[in-house]
RNA sequence: GUGCCUGUAGCUCAACGGCAGAGCGCCACACUGUGGAUGUGGAUGUUGUGGGUUCGAAACCCAUCAGGCACCCCA
């Protein structure tokens, strides 16, 4: 392997069984954005950087998007998340579309990170929104959406959890203790890093931050309050829309969650698988109020959450919640006995894909154990033989590769063999 | 951008500074009209790369490249 040319730094190679995994999150999303009637669309994967730059943190824009210089001297970016695209193209037809927009998308991003566990340079990502609703409700909705989505790939409260908070009810607490405006960047920073690092630390990188010793015990108080949700409005109308949506086992009040992104002023989430082996987040959004009067739209509230393939892929894989993917999508293999009968191969295949049968034919006349033995890697569940004899009855030999059992079939009934082998497997 | 760790057969990994090996996989045969199981045999190495120390280097030192993990940030 020394000679070959390697792949780019953090992208992905995505070999048959990696793609069926991207298909098969692909489908799950599909299909819960779809349960709730939300549209798919797409934007660019080049944006300018100025796109970016308005709200998405700085860390984000400077230091972690690729940013090249085109032909003509334009500088461009590989997107490195997808709201600002969604707020720029609301915002352009602000006029003309119908309210609430709900619409989901599955593509590729890419963030210049140093790679390691869950994190790649190159991701996928399910991004979901909803757009001209502010309510309580609303983003219910989106939370019940994710619930929806871990439910139907395994993923049961138990192994992953949804925890809320909300931005307005922290701002108000702020208030309360009297931490200035300049500061709360900071403080919600801080926040952040509470459950990586320990307690003493935590304490002394506050203080250095700047607040007092009275606001990080106030503040400390709050984040160990799990029943400040009842002070806020707004998610008491959100957990109990949880409830009318049948998720609410899924969803937990935590007060530490902030998420770094500017542009959330309301509700936001995050979900975490709690076998706890990554301490990432499966996926995290929230409401954003002013996104749309930032890339010169008028004002509209919107509510949405963005999961990456990477992180999901690793947990379901650890609980052991991966299907098992087919091999090939063959469903039959069709052997070519001997050179003289080689074209009778090929013609049985042709009737059985007229027919809707997947058929893959040996490509060679080679010794009939090393084209089972290939069937039988690829896992195909049946083998269809044309020799000497069976030409002669115009039929053929349908071996089950699950139990062995070969029968001889008349070319006309082929089909319906097939059929019954296939159908046996789904029962076992 | 910072720190730590690792580069040996296709894969996973052994080998005290002294003949570069095992398991799995692959190929062949037992079995020339039938896969899985078993047995027997076989092939495969610039030990990431370049230099140094040494009688002798996969091992020790330096450099370099690549990868992994963590920090940062985040999906």
């Amino acid at each position: 392997m020394k000679n070959v040319i390697p792949s780019v730094k953090g992208t992905r190679e995505f070999y048959p069984e990696e793609m069926a995994l991207r298909n098969y999150l692909y489908e799950k999303v599909r299909a819960a954005s779809q349960a709730f009637g939300y549209q798919e669309w797409d934007g660019p994967f080049l944006e300018t950087i100025d796109l970016y730059a308005a709200k998405s943190g700085e860390e984000l824009v400077k230091k972690q998007s690729f940013v090249f210089q085109d032909r003509g001297g334009d500088q461009v970016t590989l997107r490195p998340e997808l709201t600002p695209s969604l707020a720029r193209m609301i915002a352009a037809r602000q006029g003309e579309l119908t309210f609430p927009v709900r619409w989901w998308s599955f593509g590729p991003f890419w963030r210049y990170e140093q790679p390691q566990k869950g994190r790649t340079r190159e991701f996928f990502q399910w991004n979901i929104d909803m757009l001209g609703v502010n309510s309580p409700e609303a983003d219910a909705e989106l939370i019940a959406v994710a619930a929806t989505f871990l439910r139907s790939v395994g993923l049961d409260p138990q192994k992953a959890t949804i925890y809320v908070n909300n931005r307005r009810l922290m701002e108000s607490q702020f208030d309360g203790l009297d931490i200035a405006a300049e500061q709360r960047m900071d403080v919600s920073n801080l926040i952040d890093r509470r459950s990586k690092m320990d307690a003493a630390k935590w304490d002394a990188y506050a203080l250095e931050t700047g607040l007092t010793q009275k606001q990080l015990d106030g503040l400390k108080k709050i984040l160990e309050d799990f029943e400040l949700w009842k002070k806020s409005d707004e998610l008491v109308r959100l957990f109990a829309a949880l409830e009318a949506l049948g998720v609410k086992e899924y969803v937990k009040f935590d007060p530490n969650i902030m998420r770094g992104l500017l542009y959330y002023t309301g509700t936001v989430f995050e979900a975490f698988d709690q076998s706890g082996s990554l301490k990432r987040a499966i996926l995290g959004g929230g409401r954003y109020d002013n996104l749309l009067v930032d890339v010169g739209g008028q004002p509209l509230s919107g509510v949405g959450f963005a999961m990456g393939d990477v992180v999901i892929g690793i947990i379901l894989q650890e609980n052991g919640l991966l299907p098992e993917f087919d091999p090939t999508p063959a469903s039959v293999l069709v052997t070519v006995f001997d050179e003289s009968l080689w074209l009778q191969s090929y013609a049985l295949a042709a009737d059985l894909r007229k027919a809707g049968i997947n058929a893959m034919v040996y490509p060679e006349p080679t010794k009939l154990p090393k084209q089972f033995k290939f069937a039988d890697k690829m896992k195909i569940r049946v083998a269809l033989t044309i020799g000497p004899d069976e030409a002669a009855q115009n039929k053929v030999a349908v071996k089950n590769l699950l139990n062995g059992e070969q029968t001889i079939v008349a070319r006309d009934m082929i089909a319906e063999a097939i059929h019954k082998i296939l159908a046996q497997r789904v029962s076992e």
